[in-house]
DNA sequence: TATGAATGAGCCTTCATTCAT
DNA sequence: TATGAATGAAGGCTCATTCAT
């Protein structure tokens, strides 16, 4: 009962692991072995080659995040709301490496093309969930007739890849944390321009 | 006078187009000595590594488009000199392959955890340029008052990267480009912020 | 009575089908179990080892065959008739896929050496029924004393298996039945030679 | 002067060796390297790939065979000089392992079907000059219009192939010995019927 | 009887790097 | 200055085989 799976699952979970903190290039079958602890043979066995293991890490990932979003900007109706959420959010995706591994999947499909459209439809999801909530939200206010809410959403997701990046190479998310409170002071300017 | 350091400046040029079309993790010295036609020896003759290669290219790339912004920027007076600027200067950037290069060595200073402290290094002088410019224009204004010069500094950059990790994901710029549109568009308003 | 060792006839005629159409050295026991639709560890269940497995693969094909030639040539006491049988009888097994089943062996002893004395072991059975219906039909006569039967034996399941090889190699059989046809037409010559 | 090119020969020929005494399943990269004596990568250096170094192999015996057969049938006139001379040659294929080589990568040809068209290619120049032989010698004989030299000539080649299969599996050439006197044996009868 | 999971060894190939020339 | 040769380590992946169930 308790581990369905189980192996499946850990190999999935050293994946992620691995991407996150030895990054795309790192991310080699020996790699994810040996932080998983098993037999290097069993991520072929289970998942059939490095990139298909790669993308199902992402999938992992994604699922699980996307299902937290969800849940939770469901109940954020107005723009402070939202501010809110998307930061508690955002920090529990860098505490969980979400960012890390998603942005290491996407500069990792520039040295391996065949993972680019791959990555790519599992981009989708967050730029719409993205959009639908902005619309929500900004609905036909003057801020949305300025910059779409499509546009905008474009933007919240690059600028998000981007601050993992230079994030990580930082070392430390002092940086990061400054830019996102002066961010989250904005909100009643933003709230006053709806 | 004639060519002082051909070699070492195809070396250099070839590092940067692998970086760019092949990505970090493809970016060999192998595939380097095959994009610029010359002995794969040479790239540990001139740099002695292909970690010291691959800063080098990057130092390069950086000292040409800095030199450029620079000269540009220090024309540029008003909100709205800046915004057409940096958006002619942004578009070179792609043009060329710069941010790729600069964005495909951040995340590949993941996997080279030796190279993050360099490449940090070398982000440096864009921040401060980028901030500079920002308080030369935006001054004392309430905007920068709202969101300092320094934390939107930080943030354009994300921006600037994460923008250029969708881009080549995608495989085209169609999206980024209607992005920036709106972005110039709303200039004046940014400009009646002052 | 209906069906005993059903699975164990599946898994020789997997092995069977595999060592013709992929060869020997692509004979694994994966590929032995997909092509059978069976799970890949009962190659092991039943048969021990790979080895065992495609020793008893030829023993199969080795019974069927003998026996055929057996109630086949005891009917043919002329030469002429001899003729007419063998060219049926070695019609069926380029068919059946027989002879590239013995050929790939024979090659493939040379890989695995402890594979060498049990297939030839599996091949005296030829050369001793080769050797009986030409002691039959050629009897004394002066071919047969100036070729003895035992070496004319040889000298035919020489070519046999070499034919084979060639055939496969090309592709098609169009060259091998012309000769095959020339020589069928030699036979009233052979026999005047009686 | 003495040794140009001298490892590209030593992979040859330990490549040459391996297949002969190994077999094609068994010609893996490590077991050439081996023993050749030389660094496994070597083979990669200088061939690109295992197929390209075997078939590479088959070239350099098939090129230092054919050149012997040609100078040496050159003088042949009469049958009885060809069968001399060809009992000659033959017995050298053997003890250089030439035959062994060239029916290994035949018989390996079914499970690497890449193979198959670049060796049968390799094949065309036995079966040409062998009918050229033939057909010099024996002309319009009887025997040539009963048996037309190309016929005679792939069975010959067949006959060849499958004479060392059988030899090799047996491990000693007693056998293939004593038919080979028989035929020769038989030279005056045959020489008799032009 | 049958299977899914697991493993250690080995496969071909490419890596960054060194070195003699 | 430049190169061809060479190497040990590591890359993704497949192998025959075992074992608990």
């Amino acid at each position: 009962m308790q581990a369905p799976d189980g192996t499946r699952n850990q190999i999935l979970r050293a994946a992620f692991d691995t991407l996150e903190d030895k990054g795309f290039a790192a991310a080699t079958s020996r790699a994810v072995a040996e932080r998983g602890g098993f037999n290097q043979a069993l991520v072929f066995y289970y998942f059939g080659s490095m990139d298909a293991l790669l993308l199902a890490a992402l999938d992992w990932t994604n699922e699980r995040r996307l299902s937290a979003y969800r849940a939770a900007l469901a109940d954020a109706k107005t723009l402070d709301e939202v501010f809110a959420t998307a930061a508690r959010l955002f920090e529990e995706d860098r505490e969980s490496g979400h960012v890390t591994v998603v942005s290491q999947m996407i500069a990792g499909s520039v040295a391996r093309p065949e993972l680019a459209p791959e990555t790519l439809k599992r981009m989708q999801p967050w730029l719409e969930l993205c959009e639908q909530t902005l619309e929500r939200v900004l609905g036909t206010s003057p801020l949305a007739q300025a910059l779409p809410t499509r546009d905008l959403a474009y933007a919240i997701v690059n600028f998000y890849l981007g601050a993992n990046l230079l994030t990580h190479l930082e070392g430390d998310r002092a940086r990061a944390d400054e830019l996102l409170a002066r961010l989250r002071a904005l909100e009643p300017l933003a709230s006053g321009l709806l």
